[in-house]
DNA sequence: AATTTTTTCTGACTTTAGTCAGGTAAATTC
DNA sequence: GAATTTACCTGACTAAAGTCAGAAAAAATT
């Protein structure tokens, strides 16, 4: 009925509304605007001025007062870098710890109000998911981080509860060994997290024994982060890090229902070989030599 | 990983990101926001000055202000409405109309900017619906329209799609027969549509042949739309309706795979009564004595 | 060691947004 | 038909946001 631009542009004016009536409720703690929104990127880690300023995208001089009046309110305090005595770092006192949480409850509850109004959750969650996953494309990080990270632990049960329901079967993951861990963190190995704002999106791991040969594993992507590239990243950058372990060949296994997974191998470089484990829910084993 | 109140601030970071992307791009037309605002509402229709204060959320004084500001430009022309003098109706002049398509075409081009950029967009404009849908439930407008209507035709046309997927069957939807028309409108019958922001998210027919018996029809809710209680507010209207025309009873047949709709009824005093008619869909009768 | 660049700050602005107390004319109510 | 209400306007404000030129100090470059 609606074109898609139009149906576009209504949820931006839904949230915008949302978000205007959000800011309306800061300005009844007595700061404006301005101020408010320093104070909360403080409070939620951008504490360089000059992060602050890129990420606020505000003038320097219009930055430095709005600090100085937090300062003066008793909320901040300012203080050169050690390392770069020009930079200076901003860092929330108690009273501004306060205030900053009182912000932080009048969004939470803003937000509780709209979900607890609403019967499918799930839903409703996996669609803002995939929305902001969408608006923040660019904005995609993929880092290193420990094999035990809980976030990677989400991520794995998350791409076993797929399996498990894809196949059709019930999938022990204690069965393929969580012993691996140190097969998958550096020197030996090591695992990639995908984040877009916060929220893991996916995830790539790379097991090593210290040899030419490596395996990669368990990369999953969110139902939110597919179609955007992302498995290519993060298997572009598991190549990276492959060569600078000095492997020469990765290999891998997989199973035909992810059909995803098979065209993104297939597409990339990838060899179909031989059966190379036992592992009974891989029918189909991939190699690629690294140049 | 994240808890659902960080999932829904997430997304709103997003979308306001990317609003405030668009507000920038705005101010490069030289013209400062509110009276972008004050043009584009009234581009959309908006003509009513005490609309346009509503919807603006903006004090009388500087609604005034900015409406002058326009006219000075010569982007739009100011007059008394006919039925009462005290009122002022907005209209654009051609060079307004000029200005307000630059605006439209900077938001429709951000906007299939993210659209085109991600493959699945079907389940990205679900996505958006659902959440618009959500967010703007206290603004869902229930109003009479014509059985014809095109946006009956969207809706009808849905719910055809959904019953031919749910029960696995080729539906033809002109055996049922357009020409019911005549007994969906006044005097007769009615027709209801729920918008919500323009969007069509339900309707429900009533069918009237001028007796004291009336028929409820095509009930039908987007997928967006449920969960929030707008089936039983369509039925609530529609029994307001029947009573107005003069009916004391209501019937409707319904298949036993809509679970929804089964739930509905029953939680609001239809009773289960025998078949009455001969459509071979129709697994389910229900009757309603209204009071 | 001199020059250039980077980072932040200050002062002196302008623009935009928003508030509030009347005032006028038309419509509505009593 | 007098009193009240409604819709909009004007003038006189204040507050907030944003701009710009320049200055000072530290770091980086030559």
């Amino acid at each position: 009925m609606l074109d898609n631009i139009s149906r576009f542009r209504r949820l931006s004016r839904a949230v915008t509304t949302q978000s205007g009536a959000l800011d309306t409720s800061f300005l009844g703690l007595g700061r404006p605007l301005g101020s408010a929104r320093v104070l909360n990127a403080i409070g939620h880690g951008k504490t360089d001025v000059s992060d602050l300023r890129e990420y606020l995208e505000l003038d320097s001089g219009l930055m430095s007062r709005l600090l100085r009046g937090l300062e003066a309110e008793g909320l901040i305090t300012v203080e050169s870098d050690g390392n770069d005595a020009r930079r200076r770092v901003a860092q929330l006192t108690p009273a501004g710890r306060d205030a900053f949480h009182q912000y932080e409850s009048l969004s939470n509850s803003a937000a509780e109000k709209v979900l607890t109004r609403y019967k499918d959750q799930d839903s409703l969650l996996a669609a803002m998911d995939l929305i902001a996953t969408v608006l923040g494309r660019d904005h995609i990080e993929i880092a290193p981080v420990d094999p035990e990270d809980p976030r990677i632990a989400y991520c794995v049960n998350q791409f076993y509860d797929e399996i498990t329901s894809i196949l059709g079967i019930t999938f022990d993951p204690h069965a393929s060994g969580n012993p691996e861990a140190d097969y998958l963190r550096p020197p030996k190995g090591i695992f990639l997290l995908a984040t877009s704002d916060g929220l893991p999106i996916g995830c790539c791991g790379l097991k090593g024994q210290g040899t030419q040969l490596g395996e990669v594993k368990r990369l999953w992507l969110s139902s939110a982060a597919r179609g955007l590239g992302l498995g290519k990243r993060l298997m572009d950058e598991i190549e990276d890090h492959a060569r600078k372990l000095g492997m020469t060949t990765l290999q891998l296994d997989t199973n035909g229902r992810l059909h995803a997974a098979l065209g993104l191998y297939r597409n990339n470089g990838w060899i179909e070989i031989d059966r190379y484990n036992d592992n009974p829910y891989a029918e189909h084993f991939f190699e690629k030599q690294l140049t």
